[in-house]
RNA sequence: GUGAGCGUAGCUCAGCUGGUGGUAGCCCCGGGUUGUGGCCUCGGAGGUCGUGGGUUCAAGUCCCAUCGCUCACCCCA
């Protein structure tokens, strides 16, 4: 047997429903914040990746999907969204149709670690970018949207960790005070936080090995650090968050893993995945659209890991049953050919209609009819034809009740008799 | 890439120190008088015990290897 790609999985139709739910919730809460969906492709030329998230960083270096094509040509399964979004923005020229541009996209991305609880080769995303707005508005506009999100769905047990990364104009100096700060402890760092230091120092500050936590304690903040412009921004960022009632908690060791983000960064953790505890990450990143060859533009985003959050989700919801509007229940051959001619005409007409293909008895048929959460059956026989009657039974009767059917004319109205009764019985007032 | 735990029916699992694979639960299929579901009841289907070696009179059980899954390191969403 030829199975599953390891860290990739299928979504049963059992679990599909929440899916759609936090997309249908994400599409509805963006368009109401101005948002516009984008869809960019899944694979991209390699060097794009390698530009933008940074050549040194583990996801470039070890965990993408790369391979030369038929022609040679290096490509690559996307790790991230942003980049090919910031690709499109810049190509498509979006910024000369509006300076200011608020995008969204969802979809798979791909990377190459070793699986665990929250954590896949192919996982999804939803993100968010706003293009064009170096004031502290879009960053606060972006968190609140994620805030957002969260709240429309319901998930507690998230808080919102933030902290500025300064600009060009400050980190260097920053960098340098850290390094000063780590330079007496280089032997206690960890094998890794060793080696990076000299390209990456930032990242021992949210190095979980104990020495480096230990290391890094006293370490200066970020925010001692920041230039003015940086420094201001941040204050600005954070009380308007305060102001929309976004709640958040400053964190000095908040690091992101992406080369590209600069001032304000954000991560929205839980502590219900286990090791994986961001659900959902983000942050300004003035530099990438030029760095890219792009007119210099401002831009901050998101990312939510849609598996995660589904994990969240499911651990408190539970998507109510869904069955057919109306089950036809047919004994003998001509009762199915009919049958078969009115499904299909109820579910050309937008009512969910269902039959047993078999010709079972009516007792097995009624039993798939109550497994498949049917609303209706109707039941038709030989008889009926003759008869030009048949019996309709509403499905949340009780065994005994017999007012829970009712004989319906079988003549040319019959599919439109069954529509309107489908119609009274609908809880939510005739629309299926 | 490193480490740990686990692989028995479609699913959840029993199976003690080796002695013939469970009337186990759920699910599935069919009955319970002639054409009415849920509950109940009766019956049925379904497994080369992940795979390959080894030890033994005898291996689901012990040993080795291998594959797979899970969790953790790492990294991030």
């Amino acid at each position: 047997m030829i199975k599953i790609i390891k860290g990739f999985r299928d979504i049963l139709p059992t679990d599909i429903l929440l899916w759609q739910e936090v997309e249908n919730i994400a599409r509805k809460l963006f368009a109401s914040f101005g948002f516009c969906e984008i869809r960019v492709p899944i694979m991209e030329k390699t060097e794009l990746f390698a530009r933008s998230i940074g050549a040194d960083t583990d996801i470039v270096e070890k965990e993408m999907y790369t391979f030369a094509d038929r022609k040679g040509e290096m490509l690559t399964l996307r790790p991230e969204a942003t980049a090919g979004v910031v690709r499109a923005f810049i190509e498509h020229n979006l910024s000369h149709q509006d300076s200011v541009q608020k995008l969204f996209t969802m979809g798979p991305m791909f990377r190459r670690e070793r699986p665990q609880k929250g954590r896949f080769r192919q996982f999804s995303q939803i993100n968010a970018e706003f293009f064009g707005v170096a004031a502290p508005f879009a960053d606060i506009l972006v968190i609140e949207l994620l805030h957002r999100l969260f709240d429309e769905l319901k998930v507690t047990q998230v808080t919102a960790r933030i902290n500025s990364l300064g600009c060009p104009a400050c980190r260097p100096a920053y960098k340098q005070a850290l390094l000063e700060h780590l330079s007496g402890k280089m032997e206690n760092l960890c094998e890794n936080c060793c080696r990076r230091s000299a390209t990456n120092p930032l990242r021992v500050l949210d190095c979980k090995s104990p020495s480096c936590i230990e290391a890094a304690k006293d370490a200066p903040a970020m925010r001692e650090h920041l230039c003015d412009e940086c420094s201001s921004h941040y204050r600005q960022v954070l009380d308007g968050l305060a102001r929309q009632g976004v709640p958040f908690e400053q964190d000095d060791k908040l690091v992101r893993g992406l080369d590209y983000y600069t001032k304000t960064t954000f991560e929205f953790q839980t502590t219900m995945l286990g090791a994986q505890n961001a659900v959902a990450g983000g942050g300004r990143y003035d530099g990438l659209v030029a760095a890219l060859g792009g007119p210099e533009t401002p831009a901050v985003g998101f990312a939510v890991g849609q598996d995660r959050l589904i994990e969240l989700l499911s651990a408190v919801k539970n998507p109510p049953p869904k069955g057919p509007d109306i089950f036809l229940a047919c004994l003998g051959e001509k009762a199915a050919l009919l049958g078969f001619d009115w499904m299909s005409s109820l579910c050309r007409q937008g009512i969910w209609a269902e039959m047993d293909y078999s010709s079972k008895s009516l007792k097995s048929q009624m039993k798939r009819a109550d497994k498949s959460n049917a609303r209706f059956v109707l039941m038709v026989g030989e008889n009926e034809i003759k008869e030009g009657r048949a019996l309709l039974r509403r499905m949340t009767a009780s065994r005994d009740d017999t007012t829970g059917q009712e004989e319906i004319t079988l003549d040319g109205n019959l599919v439109d008799t069954l529509i309107k009764k489908v119609a009274e019985s609908s809880p939510a007032g005739g629309k299926g």
